[in-house]
DNA sequence: AATAATCATTTGTCCTACAAAGAATGTTTT
DNA sequence: AAAACATTCTTTGTAGGACAAATGATTATT
């Protein structure tokens, strides 16, 4: 019985091997990559599918190729989600996508919410609450504060020093970032009052206040549950 | 003053050509883009260049080139950005982010499992049985049964129709995978157990049970629980 | 008519060559 | 000696040609 599995071409092959090379030499931001050159000698393979390999990581940001001077590796971010894939991501389908995304990232919340309660210091607390401030002080002039959710959130679960959870949250906050801008968001003074709810309960320390106000934060305006955080 | 931002280059114009004439005439899934001398032709570059472009499409998942067929635009997923996000996640610290995506696999799955015990279906579920029974065969010959692990989870969540899940899980899964094959694989046969305690819950429909085996199936051997599910 | 062989098309891989941009070095000028 | 300029070297950018491999269509064979 023969491979069933076909050998993925040299190009792909290539990539991951420079990936898992920065990776597991430790590469940061602003270290250079071995030539293309030194590369196509250590990987065995053609300038061309080393290119193939080195274009596609720069397209998406990783690394930046400048002639005379080689390839640097660059800050890992997630603004070629919404500028490289996103805009594929179009026609009906991808409500629902986005959907999902935004349920993934309330089950994810919801389930490391203890966590982040125990880990939680006075100081991660403030910042909330200036995030929450800025919040209602923008949506006062109407402006965007989109930025400023997203730091809200990411300050309640970077206690937890879980890089991983970090790195998805922020996935899903570009994603949903980038569709929401276009339309009109809903339900914006709830969301406010919601945030302001969380950190509430946060400055009491007090958890049934602070799970209610999160499991509250997630459920869409529309479908208001009874009063609990209505006085704030 | 000169132009601030010297043109880009020629691949990146040529992915955008080739997003663009995507998105413009409306290709869908399974459509034929022009083929590379067509391409190259029609934007006039290279065909090196050109395939700089495609090939950067491929790997993104948007896009897949077959010989002697052409290259054929493909339905939109998450794999290739989780994947990358959780990679580049990794980093240094490889333990502690293999075991933050444990963590976060164990967190989604019962987050997901009361949908997912709904959602099921009999012949969900007797795929799942005989995953249970190739794994039990393939311990007892001391085969690897990784893959026959992954299609048991992937079944239990399949039905939930939610692709982001499962692109995610897949995800987590292709990081675990090629770590944990270095690593000696603990607690064999508790985890076989486990498994079948899951079907077994599942067959008799039996929720309490389901969500007690899949409770069990995240809690190392070595912090075995009372013996709910020591008889089966 | 079914099967096998052939051919045409398309992508996969490698090669060479030169252009362009940046860095390092050496030279000239002040 | 220090600064400005010119040269050279290294590295990436772009182009084109050549052939292999895979797929699909066509033709020949049984």
């Amino acid at each position: 019985m023969r491979n069933l599995k076909r050998r993925d071409k040299l190009y792909i092959q290539a990539y991951r091997e420079i990936r898992g090379y920065i990776i597991n030499n430790g590469l940061k931001a602003g270290d250079l990559l071995p030539t293309e050159q030194s590369l196509c000698q250590t990987l065995g393979v053609s300038r061309n599918v080393l290119r193939e390999a080195i274009k596609s990581m720069e397209l998406m940001g990783m690394v930046q190729a400048c002639p005379g001077r080689g390839t640097v590796v660059k800050e890992f971010n997630l603004d070629f989600i919404f500028q490289n894939v996103l805009f594929f991501a179009i026609g009906e389908k991808e409500d629902v996508t986005i959907h999902e995304m935004f349920g993934i990232r309330k089950m994810l919340e919801l389930a490391y919410m203890s966590q982040a309660f125990q880990a939680l210091s006075m100081e991660d607390i403030q910042i909330m609450r200036e995030c929450a401030n800025t919040i209602r002080a923008k949506w006062q002039r109407k402006e965007f504060f989109y930025e400023d959710d997203r730091a809200f959130h990411l300050a309640l679960f970077r206690p937890l020093n879980n890089g991983v959870l970090l790195s998805l949250l922020e996935a899903i906050w570009a994603v949903d970032d980038g569709f929401q801008l276009e339309q009109k968001q809903p339900h914006l003074d709830n969301t406010i009052a919601k945030h302001e709810a969380i950190v509430d309960a946060l400055e009491k320390h007090d958890f049934p206040a602070f799970a209610r106000a999160m499991d509250a934060h997630f459920s869409s305006g529309k479908y208001l549950s009874s009063g609990s955080y209505e006085e704030y």
